[in-house]
DNA sequence: TTGAAAGCGCTAACAA
DNA sequence: TTGTTAGCGCTTTCAA
């Protein structure tokens, strides 16, 4: 059996309320009987409890995770991001996947919100009222997108679009194409948004073809009416769905960045992997699971920081250029 | 705040243990007492508090899983697994992930067990002293090798390494290069038997040639080591090194499979994009993750039911035949 | 600076 | 079948 707090007590002589506060308010001991308790807790190799600290100071210890799809690369880097720094903290880190369910989701933040002390949540798809209903339940930041003034961290989508656009307007292209991810995702809109400005600002023009499912399935079914579109360029909503761009232009023939060029979003491990190998705006992916849970500790700890929580710069994107895209065909 | 026992209680007109007991052991209470409780639970959105409740029971209805890395897709899928197996259990998860820092791991663990009722553990290089060591602190199910008469989850390696070595002399191949990875790893130690004794049987010959990180990064350094054995195929410890030696090869221009076949293991995501598509043997990632959870829990309910566990047959994998392996070329 | 006492929310004897 | 009592391991008043 772990030895408790009153082992402790018993063998250096004090009370266990003496233990007590010379592990969670050194100052207000001295420094000698501080010193007693030291000895005894490394002697015994006592833990707190922490189920029992939690039901005296209304704190867990521990943060929720809410993904979509653990398998997505994209996730998994947030995913480790948010462990690793939780861990530098102390705190531990429950891990949710609503398998791509929004609807999954509520259920699932109501159910974990008893057992921790907040959420990071990434949640492309649910609406605003679901989310600020969510968010009633329990301490929430949200992950890549920002909705009803809760706090989150997000990406300035709008400054990698312009990234791309330039770098292919410099290239010579004149009309990209864009594959957009689900309908109501947040980065889809905003994306889109920087896009029609970006091409706008440069003087192209942009040819959207819809919307298409975020995974490289998605990517497949999009290629043709990319082609359709008569672009020399085609920005997809990520990675994965440039990938499978990637993969249905070549089974066309369609030479890649000879007759058309391909930038994705996201910069997962595999892009680097494809061939060719994938021009892309990379996220700071792990960056965003660290900040996320720095800025849910920081509300733990001040719920009025939420103020300063809202105003948070968005991170950016990085333009990466590999093989997949190059200079516009000559007519 | 949240609604108490207590209050549940005050408002079904009974004492809290009658509540406690309708909802913990519903066939010790009398019909239209508990059908009162229920409704009070309903009308207050009572949910027991956990913390509380592990106190008292001693089991905290969460379990651990350890990973060497989150973003390596393998881990990734058995993670998702682990997750969506646990929460129908009503099973909370703490993910730790290691950095692949074998070093960190006990220390981890060690952590993680005061918390935990039991630890999902993937640690594919620590030794069996260490693994002995751990599962003093906690009950501890292994994944992917097993140690030490610890239970655990794992693969017929030996099986996957007979299929992919049938499929490739049935092509014509006869000397077959292996890229093993690293030196310590159990599924290292059971691919390279399994091959060995594979090509025994069928008359080939294997050429090893060495130990390389699972990585991509450590497929490109192998690959000229592998062109230099003269072998018409190879069989790569996993798909991500698989998928590195496709690169490699690729630019030197040595091609795939005209020149040489590749196969690979595990069959992640990337390997149907890989290009060639890699022909690989499929590991059962998520039925891993589910399989160590149900087998934790087992253990946890009944700790002679180790027994059992440790008899558990290996999963088996399944070849996937894609583009990456084909006849040997003529000489 | 320290100790005694109370109690967080729950379950598990033990009685009734 | 139900209620009473005690206590899990800890923190936090309150007094000394």
């Amino acid at each position: 059996m772990a030895a408790t707090i009153r082992d402790v007590a018993r063998l250096a002589g004090v009370s266990p309320s003496t233990v007590s506060r010379a592990l969670s308010v050194p100052g207000m001991v001295n420094a000698a009987t501080r010193a007693r308790v030291a000895a005894a807790v490394e002697q015994l190799g006592y833990e707190p409890n922490r189920a029992a600290r939690g039901l005296i100071t209304g704190r867990t210890g521990t943060i929720g995770l809410v993904v979509p799809d653990l398998a997505n690369p994209f996730f998994a880097s947030v995913t480790k991001g948010v462990q690793a720094r939780a861990r530098r903290h102390d705190v531990a880190v429950f891990v949710a996947d609503t398998d791509e369910d929004p609807a999954a989701e509520a259920g699932l933040v109501r159910a974990l919100s008893k057992q921790v002390d907040g959420v990071v949540l990434c949640s492309p798809r649910a609406s605003d009222d679901e989310l600020a209903a969510i968010a009633q339940d329990t301490t929430v930041v949200l992950v890549n997108r920002n909705a009803a003034g809760l706090p989150g961290i997000t990406y300035d989508n709008e400054d990698g679009m312009r990234q791309a656009v330039a770098h292919l307007v410099a290239l010579g292209h004149r009309r990209i194409a864009w594959v957009g991810g689900p309908a109501t995702s947040w980065s889809t809109l905003h994306r889109g948004v920087g896009l029609r400005n970006a091409v706008e600002a440069l003087h192209a023009e942009l040819a959207p073809v819809g919307n298409f499912a975020p995974t490289y399935e998605g990517g497949m079914a999009a290629a043709d009416q990319v082609v359709a579109t008569g672009a020399t360029a085609v920005v997809a909503y990520n990675d994965l769905v440039a990938i499978g761009l990637l993969a249905r232009l070549h089974s066309r023939g369609i030479s890649v960045p000879g007759e058309l060029s391909v930038v994705g979003v996201d910069d997962i491990a595999m892009s680097r992997m494809a061939r060719p190998a994938l021009t892309t705006v990379r996220l700071p992916k792990q960056e965003t699971g660290r900040l996320a849970v720095e800025l849910l500790l920081a509300l733990l700890d001040d719920p009025e920081a939420a103020q300063i929580a809202g105003s948070q710069e968005p991170l950016h994107g990085e333009l990466i250029v590999r093989e997949s895209s190059g200079p516009a065909p000559q007519k």
